[in-house]
DNA sequence: AACTATTATGTTATATTGTTACAAATAATT
DNA sequence: AATTATTTGTAACAATATAACATAATAGTT
């Protein structure tokens, strides 16, 4: 992400957040520009490596608490099977995203397909489910890392 | 699952294993089976509390080296959003499942949509995507805790 | 049967991810 | 200003997972 989406993102990040009455500290800041800066997903621990530079004394319970304000919020994801987190590319709208992660070169694309959401709310109702958080992650290879290995 | 739906179980992972020129050995068998007795997913630790009583000094590696193995014969199967593991309630067919997770009576359904299958299989395609696991798993509310909850 | 290669297990230590509990500080409300 | 609620600081710890290396068991070969 560059400068111009990052600082768009964190306006409507500032923006969701005063509508919401809820408070985007300077820490929950920090974390989710790091995210946003980032090109893969971080851990909290990587997190907490680089909040080093911007927080005095970060400890795990400084980023696990922005993660959760920031997860509660919509402006962050966290892919379960790499237990890591992304910054949400389009957090305007409440929505059901699926990721896929490529586990060659790392990205992760967030992509949000009807018909994938339709489906799987169908497949909860079938049986009487009502699904608070689907958690959708394809785990294989990109169409960049496919090119490569078929050299 | 009962004792009868157990046996089936077992001889079909061990024709499987047979098949496949792999070797369910008793460790591996032990674990299968703890998952399969069950009504709940296990995690890591759960399982090596409960391999107590069966395996001498069952250590962690102990476990998931067994988990690995039964991983990669589709025998059982992870629930990455529970760190947990329970046994796979068809493992004869190569298959892509969901899972609804019910996060009230902890209780899990395997489910196998081919609606949500080819959905998920068509967005990858539509970004060149190839997937090779995919995770799906729907967490919420099962029918059973939806109704108590609005009696 | 003995030898070898491969696979599986034992064992200890450690890495990684996430939480608890309580005190101090800051911001919002009255 | 006083009170309350929220956020942050800090230390310890819990839960999940892996690394590294030694030993043992099994399968295949001579």
């Amino acid at each position: 992400m560059n400068n111009k989406e990052l600082s768009q993102v964190m306006e409507r990040a500032e923006a969701l957040c005063r509508e919401r009455g809820v408070r985007l500290t300077e820490q929950r800041k920090t974390v989710l520009e790091l995210l946003c800066v980032s090109d893969k997903p971080l851990s909290a621990y990587e997190l907490l490596e680089r909040m080093r530079g911007v927080v005095k004394n970060p400890a795990p319970p400084t980023v696990y608490r922005a993660l959760d304000f920031l997860l509660e919020q919509g402006l962050v994801h966290k892919l379960e099977s790499l237990h890591a987190y992304v910054g949400c590319s389009h957090p305007d709208h409440p929505h059901a995203s699926q990721f896929l992660i490529c586990d060659d070169c790392g990205e992760v694309a967030e992509v949000e397909d009807p018909t994938v959401s339709k489906s799987l709310k169908a497949a909860g109702k079938a049986k009487g489910f009502r699904t608070k958080r689907p958690v959708v992650e394809l785990l294989g290879t990109c169409a960049q890392c496919v090119a490569k290995q078929d050299d």
